[in-house]
DNA sequence: CGGGAAGTTGATATAACTCAAGGTAGGTGG
DNA sequence: CCACCTACCTTGAGTTATATCAACTTCCCG
């Protein structure tokens, strides 16, 4: 299922060249690892005790049924921090959507409580609202909102990238890959949206797309 | 919609009889607040700063759409907290759903991140679960994983209390009443479960649940 | 015992899924 | 640099799970 290209690039690590951004004091200022698009970062069931930012790329958050279906919890974009667990297991897995650079930060030692509780209920606030789009929106206000949501994270600008495929955002969703594409469609045609390529649109309508989402 | 019978009862506070279980050190340890049924602890859009503790009856935490319809993200027992946020403002409705009561700390002073880290963490990962329950699965399975963890959450007992209507389980679920309502038939008559009563259920195949829930 | 809220059951409607067949685009090798 | 190849995406037709609408029943609470 999510099988991938043979990975022919090596994990690496190297120094930033870049203004470090240390995502929490105390913390070493750690290299940047390296992931290839679809590959693992960590996995369900796997120790857990880092945490990680993104330098650049796309990551998703996700967990798998018995039998495949995959809800994606969360994508995380530039700057954005993962990793958080309740104990020292990982209970989800994460994977680089695209080549990706992510700063590994060991939790160890040093108390972080006081700059991690922040983003954990940011985290926790963001799983919350998302809840209500899957248990009571309908395909379009999901597609509406998931929009919204993406191009706030990019700033807010007409042009909205979107790293991950269609498939990625049905299992983000809760909808499958055809419901994805055929709302797109409806949004083109009413002149809502525009499709710059495949993985980048532009929002004309920003009014509706807000009416839609909620 | 969520009307209730006109308070009678007022709000009031009391010293606590039995051996008093501070959520946290440092806190004071404030008196009880009371709320019937139905009645709103918190709402949307009101200031932040106070943690929860329920010390008898269940709590709802819900969102709504502008047209009404309601997504519980989160129901609290008897010893649970709640009441987190990540900014100064409440993102979310807190509502008594029986007869509760309810100790109230201030988060104010004292840095009590060390201790509400763990409790954040927790609520990110239910919340996460809960996301794959909305996203993937069906009216059954919804209900059998909503079941397995009332269960669990009252000691692993085969007799089980549901505090909420079927509604609240509805809009917890991301279902219509008829379909709850439907799903507790077909379990019943395949002898999954007992309904003790309206509100109590009894756990005849917890492996049958089990199956089902994932 | 009566009344009203809550729950159940049935019939029908519909949004989204499934299955299937093209189409498009981006990357690779010739 | 072009053409092919393969992933990804789109579109269509038919199916299905759940919602909706409606009537009836049961359980409490006063």
């Amino acid at each position: 299922m999510h099988a991938q290209a043979a990975a022919k690039i090596e994990l690496q690590s190297y120094l930033p060249r870049q203004s470090p951004s240390p995502a929490f004091d105390g913390a070493t200022l750690n290299p940047v690892s390296f992931f290839q698009a679809g590959t693992e970062i960590y996995a369900q069931g796997e120790k857990a005790g880092a945490l990680y930012q993104v330098e650049f790329g796309a990551v998703r958050i996700y967990r798998l049924l018995a039998d495949g279906r995959r809800q994606i919890s969360a994508f995380h974009l530039a700057g954005e921090t993962f990793g958080f667990e309740a104990d020292a297991t990982h209970h989800f897995f994460a994977e680089a959507i695209n080549a990706t650079g992510v700063r590994v930060f060991r939790a160890s030692g040093t108390d972080m409580s006081r700059q991690l509780l922040p983003l954990a209920l940011k985290g926790l606030t963001r799983a919350q609202e998302h809840l209500l789009v899957l248990g009571r929106q309908n395909a379009i206000e999901r597609v509406a909102a998931f929009l919204l949501d993406m191009s706030e994270r990019q700033g807010g600008l007409r042009q909205v990238d979107l790293p991950m495929s269609r498939n990625d955002i049905g299992d983000y969703l809760g909808l499958t890959i055809e419901t994805v594409s055929r709302v797109f469609t409806r949004l083109k045609e009413k002149g809502v949206i525009r499709l710059v390529s495949l993985r980048s649109i532009e929002v004309l309508k920003r009014e509706a797309l807000l009416a839609m989402g909620e």
